[in-house]
DNA sequence: AATCCGTATTGATATATATCATTTTTTATT
DNA sequence: AATAAAAAATGATATATATCAATACGGATT
């Protein structure tokens, strides 16, 4: 089960933080007043799809998938998060439910934000809202890259771009190992898993990755960067 | 080609305008002043993927296609635009240029509002600024929901999505008739125009559907929302 | 009315991808 | 270390979808 812990100072909402650095002071100090600090064992829920949306969260430690629950308990994972990322949901200023459930990959922690609080930030500050709008506006743009990622690239392209994503973005480097599961790696590249799977292998045998269960190795990047364009 | 005229007030940027209800009356006003009527002939380009993003536009009349460029020739049409919808692009605070291309569907006239005028009314009005990233997370609710249907439903229900979409929200009625060609409808549902053809064929055939040419009529929408989920 | 051109339609076939069943490997538990 | 359970991998096959080629149609132009 979550712990929960209130203001337990695990975490600093501070200014390294992205977003964060263009509040002011006092509003760090508030912010830090009415934190929570959660512990999440892996494959535990942080927000649930449909839940009520009423703080908003920034994963400490740890990582966690942001996936959404499709028919047919088909999910598709739209980002993995790591530390220290914050995130809302769609449902802010809208509906206020969550359009995407978060899960723990490993074990974690994270800062929940009361989103009345975030609100009253965004109002206070302007450069803090302006930041934020960028943000967003960000995510659009690598959302519509995802989308035709998934609905235009072959298979192996998709397994492409999801490698590149897990080396370049997530892990930062060549060699890594994965917390997530084959399903993950279908559910980030829209296929089903033997059809991941085979790719991967097909992947290997032609000396472009290496792995062995959780532990990859991309030797051949040009290469992968190659197949997700001619994908 | 498209012509250019200053403060023509064509439209107006009026508070009957979702997003612009929240503008002070001066606000209004300074909007109005700054604003640019073009007029687009079908077919002509009104954003361009790639170029730089000076301008929101705000389509006054006829409709438009909102579409991504992928490789190939292949686009992805994402929303279709209608009076009075406002569009600016993701590229707003972050690179300044367009990540998708807008062109026109038949005639059609659009006001330009010049970025820093847009982003000045954000930065002057809290109210303002907080509704517009509500309707930026209503963007986003909506596109997950096209990301499942395209990469989950097979053609038939990406084709009744399509259909269900021009019907409910694009033209509000059972009957219409489309300014999209079937390369569109294709391009909205993510398959070839030659898959699209069939399978609105199949529809015609079933009795749920009716259409020559352009215009189009929903017979059975129930059959539609049906194929919609289980497909 | 005849012609032309772009779009729409149909048909035959190839390819990509999913499904289902089975085996192998890994991980967890005793 | 032995066993059980879960995850990963492989193979055979079915299905969904794209491709390519051919034909039909509709609107513009002569």
């Amino acid at each position: 089960m979550a712990t929960f812990s209130k203001n337990s100072h695990c975490c600093d909402c501070n200014k390294k933080m992205n977003l964060f650095r263009f509040l002011t002071d006092e509003q760090l100090e508030f912010v830090n007043q009415s934190r929570y600090e959660v512990r999440f064992l892996k494959g535990e829920i942080i927000f649930k799809q449909g839940g009520p949306l009423t703080h908003i969260a920034c994963l400490t430690s740890g990582k966690a998938k942001v996936y959404i629950e499709g028919s047919d308990h088909k999910n598709m994972i739209l980002k993995i998060l790591k530390p220290t990322e914050l995130v809302g949901g769609p449902g802010f200023r809208v509906d206020y439910r969550h359009h995407f459930s978060i899960s723990a990959l490993e074990d974690s922690t994270a800062c929940f934000i009361e989103v009345e609080v975030f609100e009253k930030m965004l109002q206070e500050n302007t450069n803090f809202c302006m930041e934020f709008i960028g943000y967003l506006n960000n995510v659009f743009i690598r959302q519509y890259a995802k989308l035709i990622s998934l609905t235009q690239k072959n298979m192996y392209g998709r397994i492409a771009d999801t490698l590149l994503y897990l080396s370049k973005e997530i892990h930062k480097s060549n060699s890594f190992n994965i917390s997530l599961s084959r399903q993950d790696i279908a559910d980030l590249s829209a296929m089903t898993k033997e059809s991941a799977i085979r790719i991967l292998t097909e992947f290997k045998k032609d000396g472009i990755i290496d792995y062995s269960s959780v532990h990859f190795k991309i030797s051949d990047d040009k290469a992968l960067m190659n197949i997700s364009k001619t994908g």
